[in-house]
RNA sequence: GCGCCCCUAGCUCAACGGUAGAGCAGCAGAUUCUUAAUCUGCAGGUUCCUGGGUUCGAGUCCGGGGGGGCGCACCA
């Protein structure tokens, strides 16, 4: 917001409100209560109190002990009696004051209690005249104080920015961030869980590296003072693991965080998280058939169920889940077969004719590539495996049996958009090296984007990589469509926006 | 990077170019069954910053700056 808001300038109204706040505390101190006890132990959670007593008749004492903790969203105060709503992790639940038999100190702590403050609170569970459970407190504690009034209890917060960048308010006013926060988790546990099931081994790799691979964008670059060299933040952690696997972890995963220096939109962030699988005897076919199953798995665990709406559009995960050669979708769709192999010139003229637009360096490879991308992708909404990409723009990944220009590659796309890829890895290193020759021709003709080489990555190859499989899932966007939200900030704590306006 | 839109009280939002207002939160009081509690009263503002003008008058209109959102392009 505005700037001058430092250095207590603009002060008048918060400042008179965070000053009452601190005037509470200050006076309990003065009355020999410690505003910032060090610990609270906590017999019952709001959630354990509800499972324990839910369903009982009104104005019931269930002689049930307990000592609860958490943040106080609102209080009704009633002369002598008053009501309040303490929230923890789990929940809430109702507590209810009667100063009647409330100890000394619980009436001083009463007294200069705010909204937001931390509390905890002794007493009875027991159900009040309207039957909600409730803790009929007789001590009460402040655990520490908000010196700051939140958000409008009702109507939440809504400003963006102020959402992402004090994403602890928004987490504490809109439950609906948190809802989808709490999908996130669970989503990113579902997926480690089902792995480890399987006997991958959770790994981690550099992040900074020498040279940034296994993907083609443009990186983050830094720089080690210790060693005096630039380094770039990974892109992805791929040759890596592949490079794990060469060293013997047959089955390896990383749920890894990626940088990338590119533009920022609905769909994109500098800062994303992906999950990265090998597996080693494996193909392109077990790859998709992990994907399937990892993402099911994941929707089933995080939101209990298949079936999403996003933006409108309906979504359903459900499998079996088409895998459609990309030549022969191609072909449907434009109307003619198209091949790496074809010249340029043709290949071009059928973008055009799409109104794909291309740029005069790119080979026929890359033009099929950008027909999927800019054609076919918009059109898919239920989850689709496409296969069969060109090789020219699958740098790391083994051509095809039956035919050496394509990869035996999987894209999976759901709602126009990609959420994961894999392969068949290629590991014969002669032909990864002559690869990395390609890409650093596209880096001559100025491609900002093409593969670097990467010498210790051939060498770890010449060691032998067995047959294996390697998948990519995004993460965020997976939770994107299992949370059915449209802005991939939403799924990010903390998304990177600019820094606040300095002092 | 280009285009469009937004920024008013702590929060959510009003104000045909005409004295900046409401709800919630806050403060004081009443209230032993409320749960968006209710009732009475009070207080709360450099309208993001900055400069200029249609002019008697700018939160509103114009220029510059800052922050944010959406769309397009690049990307996952």
């Amino acid at each position: 917001m505005g700037e001058s808001s430092d250095e207590g300038t603009d002060a008048s109204v918060l400042e008179s409100l965070s000053a009452d706040r601190r005037n509470k505390r200050d006076a309990l101190a003065r009355e020999g209560i410690d505003p910032y006890p060090v610990r609270f132990d906590r017999t019952a959670t709001a959630a354990e109190l509800h499972r324990r007593h839910d369903g009982l008749d009104p104005d019931v004492r269930t002689g049930d002990q307990v000592r609860m903790a958490g943040r106080l969203t609102s209080i009704r105060g009633h002369g002598k009696l008053s009501f309040a709503t303490l929230q923890d992790v789990t929940g809430s639940v109702q507590l209810l004051m009667q100063a009647t038999t409330l100890t000394e100190q619980a009436t001083a702590v009463l007294a200069n209690l705010d909204l937001g403050d931390w509390v905890g609170a002794e007493g009875e569970a027991v159900t009040s005249r309207r039957g909600e459970l409730s803790v009929d407190v007789t001590d009460l504690h402040l655990l520490s104080k908000a010196l700051r009034p939140l958000p409008d209890k009702w109507h939440g917060l809504a400003a963006t920015d102020t959402r992402y960048r004090q994403r602890e308010i928004d987490l504490l006013a809109n439950p609906e961030s948190r809802r989808v926060f709490d999908i996130r988790f669970n989503t990113i546990a579902s997926l480690r869980r089902q792995l480890v099931a399987e006997d991958f081994v959770e790994v981690d790799t550099p992040i900074l590296q020498p040279q940034a691979g296994g993907a083609l964008a443009r990186p983050f670059l830094t720089h080690a003072n210790a060693l005096d060299i630039d380094l770039s933040l990974r892109i992805a952690p791929e040759l890596y693991l592949k490079r794990l696997v060469v060293g013997g972890y047959e089955r390896v995963f990383e749920i890894a965080r990626n940088f990338r220096n590119e533009g920022v939109d609905t769909r994109h962030s500098p800062e994303f998280t992906a999950l990265e699988a090998y597996r080693a005897f494996g193909d392109v076919h077990d790859g998709m058939d992990l994907t399937e199953r990892l993402v099911i798995e994941a929707a089933r665990s995080a939101a209990g169920r298949l079936t999403f709406t996003v933006g409108g559009r309906d979504v359903d995960l459900a499998g079996p889940w088409p895998r459609r050669p990309l030549l022969d979708w191609l072909e449907q769709v434009v109307g003619r077969r198209l091949h790496p192999s074809d010249p340029v010139e043709e290949v071009r003229a059928v973008c055009d004719a799409h109104g794909v637009g291309t740029l005069p360096e790119w080979g026929s490879g890359k033009l099929i590539f950008e027909l999927y991308d800019t054609v076919l992708l918009p059109t898919v909404t239920d989850p689709v495996f496409v296969v069969g990409f060109p090789v020219e723009v699958s740098p790391l990944a083994r051509h095809s049996k039956d035919d050496p220009m394509l990869a035996d590659r999987f894209e999976l796309a759901i709602d126009a958009k990609e959420f994961a890829n894999g392969y068949s890895e290629l590991n014969i290193p002669e032909e990864q090296q002559q690869r990395f020759v390609g890409q650093a021709e596209a880096v001559a003709r100025g491609d900002l984007e093409a593969h670097p080489a990467d010498l210790a990555f051939v060498r770890a190859l010449e060691y032998g990589l067995p047959p294996t499989s390697g998948i990519g899932i995004g993460v965020d966007r997976l939770v994107m469509l299992i949370a059915e939200v449209e802005a991939i900030r939403d799924v990010i704590l903390f998304p990177m926006m600019r820094p606040e306006a300095s002092a």
